[in-house]
This record gives structure tokens, C-alpha cells and sequence, in this order.
DNA sequence: AATGAATGAGCATTCATTCAT
DNA sequence: GATGAATGAATGCTCATTCAT
């Protein structure tokens, strides 16, 4: 009847993930808020797991899409490339809480399950941010010591910025949008290609 | 009998936290490793949000305990001093995983509940950073725009830290320690009071 | 498609049987093991009764076809003629540990639906006992008092040695086919025209 | 509110047992029909298991009251004994089938969980058997090659004598107390010491 | 201060079966 | 003949919580 119910319970489990958040989301709770009997989701999706891989998955293309726009905008400029893809991340976080929660704050457990292959395609995003700052790094306009670090370095800041903000947890007086950039441009700013380390 | 049961409940739970994790917790398995029924526990924490809540204010407390001690010891270095800070807090989000979960990764939700009187407390820890911040920009030392702004961007990049490392999102090939220090040296030389701003 | 789709649900099904057994045969394995959809094993089967009905007519002519085939390899000695049949029973019901249990071992609730007409027709495979006792009797050579009784006794003693023996219960210092050899003969000593021994 | 829960579980079950048998029974239909939440029923035992085992057990025990009765009656004739031995064992399995099911024909994969403590004091019945069977032996009276094995063979006898009668797969027009005493008679001239018949 | 007894709601998952096509 | 989509009922079990004592 319904034209594409694996669809429609990809995106309730999304709203629902970010209405009640992980924990609480139960199968039978997909089901009624669609609409369906629980047994009707394992029709499409083998298990709860399976369920919330698919949402991973989904996730990671989108975002992909989304860092890869960016990539064409600056293809000669890894500095700008850098920050536009930090600026993407940030905001697909807090536009996709839903995604963003399965996609990065799954436990390990779970996790544990994902099958190896799409690890592999999930990394896909991480290399963008490596490649930009390999590319700076080359160039000399970053001082990148060993980009593999450096790009979980400012990949970790990014995800702190985003769970911060999803959880509310930043302090309400701060504009949002204020404490976004200047996440970034710190986080850019330690690539600084310095006469002088600062910090022995 | 027991000369302060919920001394004795607190420090169990956390035990079984750290231990087993968030997820496998029930008030049973406190009562069972306490030695009392579960009932009793009632007679001392409302629900178990109650003992949560409880359990939140402890390690705000213990973490807070942590970061002081660092404060004296360089009570004349903004920059030693903020780096000390940032060490030991990733120090013990990654010694206390579970209960560092507790406290900065509960669902929104489970937190609404929370007296807004404790997160003012909870804020403290916040507060020691932001005093060697503010230092560390009156001595000229470190460049800082806005401390409140800055603060909440140098914990935020070592949350993101600490919960990537929580959530074994690190690549595998990076060593721990490596990771930590890079993460903090970088957040630290976004502070450089520099000739150049490169990201314009 | 398949010229005889009803046949191959039965094969598989018994295969399953023996294989997985009772508790774990569902429709769907069934459906799965035969490469068509659950549904089309209504086409042929009102219901699981049914199908296992079906399964037990089956399994009652396949015991019936090995036990025939003993009939003819001693028409004139009845004893060695029971014997043998009593060799394989047994052995039927231990190379089909599961198929045995659905045919003899079934709830009777299970059965209540199972047509009289039906019961008859595996009462044949009883009829082939009484046959051999019978002609042991009229000849003298077994002590028969009541044939219908005595053949009854005999096929008790049989199915308790096979559903023991499935169930695991027998002590397990035992060799089994010294306790199935010893059950035989104890069960045909029980025939001895005294005072002559019949079965050495 | 009820004096001894757990005693109303286990006549329950019992009763259910036998009614819809093994397969059908459910932790809920247990609770439904005692008038509690199936809940309670986990305050008294661990899980499905450990109530069946406790059933197993209380049946073993029963049962070796009825069988330690016989054996003072007969202290001094072994047959005399095994002949009231078998009786007891076939009255009891006839008389208890709820305690008889779950007893012996549990799937071997259910009492895999069943503790091997347990199996010995389970044991103690066919010990029994086993004494009158030597017992008949060191005198003469039975004809006794293998104690150990002729024990099994006689227990396997009125197993099967018993299930068939539980299940009602013995041919209806047979006297069931006839059928009973013709099984055990049979059983017990196995032994016969020829050539000379024993049991009159 | 402490507890044993009890429960309703919930969990993921499986099952036999139905029905429109 | 055959099926995909769908479901209601069921399973064992766990949980936080309550209440009378």
C-alpha cells in the first residue's frame, strides 16, 4: 500500500532518534508512529541493528555529498577548502541531529556489528579533510606535522563542537553562530605555519 | 547498619558504571552489589534519575577536584596552567569513560529534570579554565577575542577528544597518547598572539 | 514450475526435521529451504497440522516399506522374522531421531485432528508384528497368549528403548548397540515356550 | 498474600502440563492461570528452566518414595521386588503424567542446563532397579549377564510401556491394566532362569 | 531504616496465517 | 500457481517502581 515503506521508516526512525534519542528507541515505537505492526519493519530491515545501519550509511552519503560540493568550490586552495569543509561538517551536524547521533554517537557495541566494507565508505569523509590538509601541508601553507593526526585532530574539535551544541550543553549566552566560527577558525589556526612554537 | 547508604550507593554505582557500563545498569544490579534490596535505594534517591543527577554532581565535584589541584601548580602561568588543564581533563574522561558519558552525554532529555541550580555548579569546572584564558589574555600571552567564547571552544575540542577516543572513532593507527597531546597542543596554538592571521 | 511442488515441500521438510528438528521447523524455513515463498506451501497444505499429517503418513509407509522388506527375507521362521523386524525398528527410529518423534511422540493434542482413517493405515506397520507373533504362536515356537496384547508389549518395549536412547537417557557407559541388541532379545526371551531356550 | 507462591507455580505447571503439554507452555500462561504477573513467577525461578528442573526434581522424588516403599516389602525376594518395582514405576508414570513428561521426556537439550548434581540424586531410581536386578542375579533367580545393562533394558521396557499409554497410541480395545501386566510379566521373563519360569 | 512481594509496561524477535493481486 | 505485504499473537525476560509491613 504504502508506495515505499522502508523509506518511511528510515525517516521516522530518524525523527524519532532525535525526538527520544537513542536509548529509548524502541522497535515497536518505529511501528506505531508509522503506522504498521512491528513485524512489518523486519520485513525490511533483518534486525534493529540492520535498521540503524542503513541509517549510518544513509547518513554518511549525505554528508558525503555535501563535503564534496565543497571540494570543487576551492580545488586550489586547501586553506579555504579546509574551512569550508569544517563549515559543511558543523552545520550538516546540527541540521541532521537524527544522522548525526547514529552516524557518530553509536556505542562501540553496536557498532561492533557494522560490517567492515562500510567503515571503509564511511572513512570516505574523513579523507576529505585529509586531503585538504595534506594538500596545505604540501604546499607549505600548513604546518602539518603528520596529516594523519592532524586531520582527526581537527575532525575531533568539529565533533566536539557539534555534540556540544545538539546536547545544549554550550553556555546560552554564546550566539551559536559565533561560537561555530570560532571553533573553526581556532581549530585552523593551530595549522599556522609558525616562526615559533609556542607551547614546549 | 550501614553507617551512610547513600555514601555506599553513590560509590557503587559509579563503580558499576565505569565498569559495565551505562547501558547495563539497573537499580537491581546496584541493590545486588550493595547488598540491600532494591527498595532501599528508594529511601535515598527519589528515581533513578534522582541517582543520576546525584551521580552527575559527584563527578562535576571529582572533576573539579582534578582541575584545581592543577591550578596551584601554576598559579603564575596561564598558558602551563591551561595546559595542565586540558591534560587532565582528558585524562579523566578517559579513566572515568562511563561516568564522563554520565555526566556530558546524557541525553538532553534525561536532562531536563536537572535542577538548573546544579548545572550553575557543574559550570565551575568551566570557570577554571576560563580563569587562565582570561589570564593568559591580560598577560598578552594568549590572544583571545572574547574568553567566554574561547573557553567553551577549547573544551569543546577536548570533549570532541575525549569522546572520539571514548567511542574508539580514532584511527586505529594513531597512538592515544599521541592524539591527546596533538589535540591539545593544537587547540592551544590556536591562542598565539601571532604577527598574521592566516585564516582571513 | 516445479512439476511437484507438494513433494518437495515434503522431502525438505523431513530433511529439516532430521536435521534441525521439531522446534526449531517453521513454515518460513521450509519456505526458504525450497526456494518459494511461505505462501505457496498453503497452496498445498491447509495448515503446519497438516503438512506434518502428511509427513507422518509418509514416515509411517517408509517404516512400513523397511519393515516389509524384512518380511520376505525370513517368510518361514517367524522368530528370526521378528527379530529382524524388531532390528529395524529401532534403527529406523534412531536414523530419524526427529521424524520418529513426530510420528510417535507428537502431543496427542497435536493428533486430535489427525483423521481416523489415517490411524489405521499406521496401524499396518503394528500388523506386521502381529503377523510374525501371530505365526510364531501357531507354530509353537513363541508363547503367545494374546497376540493383539503381545504385540503390543513388544512394540512398547521397542519405542522405549528408541525414545530413551533418543533422549539421551541411557547410561552412557553403555554401548548402544549392546543395549539395543540386549532390549531385543530380552523383549523376544520373553516369548521362550519354555523350557526351551529360543534365542541364543 | 499467598502463603506459598511457588508451590502454586509448580502444582500449575504441572497441571498445564499434562493438559496442553510440554511445547505449549509459557511463563505468561503459567501467570495467567495462577492469577499473578508473569512476572512473579521470576521472583521464585531463575527462568523456564530452573522451574522445569525444579518440577524434574520434585517428580525423582516422588517417585523414589514410591519405589523406596516397595523395597521394604520385599526385602528377601528380589523378583518379588523388581515385579513391585516395575508396578510402582508404571502406577507412578500413570498416575503423574504432568510429573512424568518433564521428568523423561524433556529434549536433551533442555537438560543440558540440568545441573549433573542433580542427575545423580535423578539416578538414585534406576539404583533401585539395579539392586533388585543384582540382587536376583548373585542368587540365581534371574539369568543376569550384564547387571547394568539388563537394568536399562527392563527401565527402557516400562518407559515405553508407559509413554505409549500417556500418549494413547495403544490399541484401544487392549485392557490397559492387561497390557500393563503382560508388559512388566514379559520384561521379567526375559530373565528367566531356564528352565525353570519364575513368574507364574 | 529496610524489605519481600508484586506488577505493568516494555523489549527484540519469531511465528503461522491471510489476503489482494 | 504463486507471491509480497502485512499482521496479531506470542515468546522469555528485564526494568523501574510501588506498597504493605
Amino acid at each position: 500500500m504504502e508506495p515505499d515503506l522502508r523509506r518511511l521508516i528510515l525517516d521516522t526512525t530518524r525523527h524519532l532518534l532525535v525526538e527520544d534519542g537513542y536509548a529509548s528507541l524502541s522497535m515497536r515505537k518505529i511501528a506505531r508512529a508509522i503506522g504498521y505492526s512491528a513485524t512489518s519493519i523486519y520485513l525490511h530491515f533483518e534486525n534493529k541493528d540492520a535498521l540503524f545501519h542503513a541509517l549510518i550509511d544513509e547518513g554518511m552519503d549525505r554528508l558525503h555529498q555535501a563535503l564534496k560540493a565543497v571540494e570543487k568550490v576551492h580545488p586550489d586552495d586547501p586553506i579555504a577548502r579546509l574551512h569550508a569543509l569544517c563549515r559543511r561538517y558543523v552545520a550538516f551536524g546540527l541540521e541532521n541531529p537524527e544522522y548525526y547521533e547514529v552516524m557518530f554517537m553509536l556505542h562501540p557495541q553496536h557498532m561492533e556489528r557494522y560490517p567492515a566494507e562500510k567503515y571503509r565508505r564511511a572513512r570516505r569523509n574523513l579523507d576529505l579533510f585529509a586531503a585538504a590538509v595534506a594538500a596545505g601541508g604540501a604546499r607549505g601553507v600548513l604546518a602539518v606535522e603528520d596529516a594523519r593526526v592532524a586531520t582527526s585532530v581537527v575532525w575531533s574539535a568539529l565533533h566536539g563542537a557539534v555534540t556540544l551544541l545538539l546536547a545544549r550543553r554550550v553556555d546560552v549566552r554564546i550566539d551559536e553562530a559565533a561560537f561555530i566560527e570560532a571553533a573553526i577558525r581556532h581549530s585552523l589556526r593551530g595549522f599556522v605555519p609558525l616562526p615559533e612554537p609556542v607551547i614546549s
